[in-house]
DNA sequence: AAATCATACTATAATAAACGTAGTACTATG
DNA sequence: CATAGTACTACGTTTATTATAGTATGATTT
């Protein structure tokens, strides 16, 4: 038996577990539309852009879009007078409230919104 | 008494109270990173590399460094043979755990890492 | 009827963030 | 002397986000 010379291929590396949730989350604007949605049954969009303070609203459409896409928040269209549009999270949506509590804790505990 | 027409100032938002925290985790990386290093005591730049996979040395460079100015991360030379670099977690990086622990559980729930 | 307002966006051009690829500077090892 | 490991930086390109303006619809005011 002669042994050739391979190259081993090399053991993959443990995937980071996290990663898809990173991917939605360490998005722009991701947490803080989480966060209002989470503090009220459902908004809408110049409502959202008020309370962001300065995001754009391309970047807004294009974030809601996206979490809508993934099943976290839920678009529907209301036929009253003046029609629009309300935002509101889904189950999916609903279930992030546990990451908002740990980052509102974290927040305030080590960036201390007190002493800024 | 004469009712002037004026326009009254409309009253303040209530402020995102996680901002300074997206600010942070909002960042593309910055939960991978961190979800790293928590499992281990200290990691090397190009074991960070490695293991995020794909991740271009100038936005990990950079993002070390905000994490550093941030007071999460800490940067550590080691004079040995050959000389290296160690980051590792703070006390203020590790307080992170209970955003990774929800973060994780929500990706598993929700993103089935499983049946992707 | 015309102008104005509210709502929910889209369009455009500019800047900032992240990217792929390559290269640097150091030490050690073959 | 060439190659390898470590920790980056440099360069040019693509993608994301931004500021600002504009569109489309329907209702309300003049």
């Amino acid at each position: 038996m002669s042994m050739s010379l391979q190259i081993e291929p090399r053991p993959a590396l443990p995937l980071c577990p996290i990663e898809p949730a990173a991917h939605i989350i360490g998005q722009k604007w991701t947490l803080q539309i989480v966060y209002f949605l989470l503090d009220s049954p459902s908004m809408r969009f110049c409502e959202l852009q008020d309370r962001l303070g300065g995001v754009n609203p391309s970047t807004l459409s294009s974030r809601l879009k996206m979490l809508e896409e993934e099943g976290i928040v839920r678009r529907t269209q209301i036929s009253a007078i003046p029609p629009h549009v309300e935002y509101s999270l889904t189950e999916m949506g609903r279930s992030l409230e546990e990451v908002i509590r740990a980052v509102t804790q974290w927040s305030n505990t080590w960036l201390c919104g007190c002493c800024s």
